[in-house]
DNA sequence: GTCTATACGGAGATAGAC
DNA sequence: GTCTATCTCCGTATAGAC
């Protein structure tokens, strides 16, 4: 059964796409940024944006799940890492460091946030890879707490859920504040979790 | 010069329509609450809306202005007590603290957060809380290095900003996760500030 | 497969009677 | 001052020629 034309070429036609949209999604947000934009700036006809996506909203999604995780190797690496505390630290810069590595990241992941609030389809994408961070918070916290690294008082679920707010601030923060040095807010969360967590 | 109508009456009414608009933006947002919703909320006809509005954005921007400030109030205070660090706690959680004294805060704030992003009019009401709750966190880090209760290496200007965005991040979480205790993360919030500070 | 043109619906704001 | 009715614009998505 042949195909009607090469299909390598329309999935590298449908990603430019996306990847154009995701940067007027981050500085305009997802409302603001009309199809028309879209098309514009991908270089195609108001029509034809509809040959690669069924819907505006197939689009965000799209960019929403188009970031490869790498999260769960991550996990497994400081599971088995030497130093417990360090291990924490270290998958905690590892969550955030997203949002240093463009601007438009913490936009967009903003973005997205307030879109969750209002689809239960993009909450369902959000939901999962915050389940997922605070699970591998949790175990390796435990692993902490059972190696008598950190406070014995701190409940891991609950330190999990907050670790992951923390991280959702320097998102926050680089999102909002253009004039933020994400190097030094970084290296605030690591002494902040630090603290934190005590031992 | 006799005027029209009972102004009393016209501001009563006003201030309801902001109420009512204030809950359509918490819930929905800005971009997706229509002034017909507004309008149907507040038990008045479309059209008379714009007796009372210029338009649909005055009413955000009365939302977002008709919090009343006893911020400053409570710097003086804080400025003149006795233990520094404790009076950074007591500021911080002034601060944190409306987030927690009713869902649809966090979720107005955020809301108006990503609105700013677009639109100057806005940016500037929120950049001007933001500014002065910055100048307080650092007049109160200031005293308490002086006192030297605090970390010396810390600098006041970059410790302001990062506990406004740990203060941010209680927004954040409460905005976004629905089963989030909002006394618990109040508590964790002074918790981390407290160990963040050292001392 | 890509284009141009347009249908369709909805939202903000206005007009004018009462 | 408040209402009903409506205007106008704009954005998504579709139709149909090439």
């Amino acid at each position: 059964m042949a195909r009607t034309v090469d299909p390598a070429r329309h999935a590298a036609r449908r990603r430019h796409i996306q990847d154009c949209a995701a940067a007027l999604f981050a500085t305009h947000g997802y409302e603001r940024t009309t199809t028309a934009q879209i098309c514009r700036a991908a270089g195609i006809s108001p029509g034809n944006l509809y040959h690669y996506f069924a819907s505006k909203k197939a689009i965000f999604l799209a960019v929403l799940t188009g970031d490869e995780d790498d999260t769960s190797a991550m996990l497994e690496q400081q599971l088995a890492a030497d130093a417990p505390v360090e291990a924490v630290l270290e998958f905690v810069t590892h969550l955030a460091a997203p949002a240093a590595a463009h601007p438009a990241v913490p936009q967009l992941v903003l973005e997205a946030m307030l879109q969750a609030h209002r689809d239960p389809e993009i909450a369902d994408v959000l939901g999962q890879a915050d389940a997922a961070e605070r699970a591998g918070l949790t175990a390796l916290l435990q692993r902490a707490l059972d190696a008598g690294a950190i406070d014995t008082e701190l409940d891991p679920a609950e330190t999990a859920a907050w670790l992951s707010t923390l991280v959702g601030a320097v998102f926050l923060d680089l999102a909002l504040q253009p004039g933020s040095d994400p190097a030094l807010r970084l290296s605030q969360l690591r002494r902040t979790v630090r603290a934190y967590l005590g031992g």
